[in-house]
DNA sequence: CGACTCGTTGAGCAAGGTCAAAGTACGTGG
DNA sequence: CCACGTACTTTGACCTTGCTCAACGAGTCG
């Protein structure tokens, strides 16, 4: 969930704690590591791996029985499904902090969706068996994970709803002002064939949408992905 | 998730432990549970309220700001979610063994949803500050509620991809298949009003999809939502 | 027996998906 | 730095799916 409110800080990189492994960086920024002490963090850190990737890098293929759960460090990836037809359906994209991979190991089955790096991006891999015992070392840690899924579980059943309950229109304002979270001016993060997926719909019905809201006032279109939100108020009314 | 594959047992209510409160059944009977002595089991039930509720009755309403972690024990109950333009939407039928209310309670949001019995049912109720208590106590319960979220997560999931990938008949034959679970002929669990919505159709695009599918001999249809897989690998096929 | 809800069937219509083509932005390599 | 090729985006025309409205039949509870 990109959207959660924690600040994402910057990542001046060179800085180095009394346990100063360059993994540490990784493990000490995640919200889900919070409620550790340093040096429980710095264990943490000894089985995680860390890779630096450059954009539009494959993370993990879909269908992989072993996906290890990554932790964003840097950067974003997208999520993508392709269903046994070939249509791709985009879930989400991961920002700093966000983690992905909880359910595989969870339940152990495989990967479910692709995940691409969308910019270079730093990630912090924990492989199956250290990410298990993990949880049963630290409740901390497992606390949060729970929280975690249960925010997202809600998010993915608004959006279900949202599916059904609503026309391609009121979707797509919805998730304008989600993105926008309060900012008037804001740049989308994917293509909007990808934006098209994730609300439902195709580019084509997406592209006229758009126009459509900029030909009434409501918002404004700029180059590279820039919208800025005119009349929030009658956006948020639809 | 009624699909999941544990057994579930008959309630033969008289058999009581050396712990023999009346309220022991209710825990004793859940898969979340599993992990506990009877002792520490005895000791979750000390803080739960077991209710028998008649058919048709409202478990907590949608926008309740505190609704207990509740876990079935006997009956079903269906999940609706009503869309602020009123529109209706079933998101699951809970069967014994299956809790609901944990990401209320984790995240500290309303229910976003309304619980109604759809027969008679035994429940047990948990409340937040009862429920926070045994999450903290008891790690083993943390650990099953999480792999718990995480199959909920992957199922949700799916259903939202399926609603933007497949066509109605694909979706309601893959209902079809989900519910059957193997057998050959099942009752289907809810009216087929709600059975519509779940699937993301109105009832009348599910009956004429329905009456098709008898059409072509695929299946045969009953009274009382009585439904029999003529041709289950045909209809895998689509 | 009557009221009510549920389910089915019919006819019409519109939202939005599909196909096609032209225009535009962007990264690459010379 | 510019030119090219590729992928993304937009616009147009058309057509199908499935939703809406409406009426009727059937089962159920009082």
């Amino acid at each position: 969930m990109s959207s959660r409110s924690e600040p994402r800080r910057s990542t001046s990189g060179s800085t180095r704690g009394p346990h100063g492994d360059h993994r540490d960086r990784c493990v000490a920024v995640v919200p889900l590591f919070a409620g550790l002490s340093p040096a429980e963090r710095h264990e943490v850190a000894r089985s995680a791996h860390q890779r630096t990737l450059p954009r539009l890098t494959v993370l993990y293929p879909q269908g992989s029985d072993d996906p290890p759960l990554t932790i964003v460090h840097r950067g974003r990836v997208k999520l993508v499904r392709i269903s046994p037809a070939g249509h791709e359906q985009m879930l989400r994209v991961l920002g700093p902090g966000d983690v992905v991979g909880e359910t595989a190991f969870l339940t152990s089955s495989p990967a479910d969706h692709v995940a691409t790096t969308l910019e270079e991006t730093e990630v912090c891999e924990l492989h199956r068996s250290d990410a298990r015992r993990l949880l049963e070392r630290f409740p901390s840690v497992s606390n949060r994970l729970l929280v975690e899924l249960a925010r997202r579980l809600e998010s993915t059943e608004r959006h279900l709803s949202r599916l059904t309950s609503q026309d391609t229109r009121q979707r797509i304002v919805a998730h304008l002002l989600e993105v926008a979270d309060g900012r008037t001016e804001f740049r989308l993060p994917t293509t909007k064939r990808d934006l098209a997926s994730l609300v439902g719909t195709t580019p084509e019905t997406l592209s006229r949408q758009l126009a459509a809201l900029q030909d009434r006032g409501w918002i404004r279109l700029g180059p590279r992905g820039a919208v800025k939100l005119v009349d929030a108020a009658a956006l948020a009314e639809l």
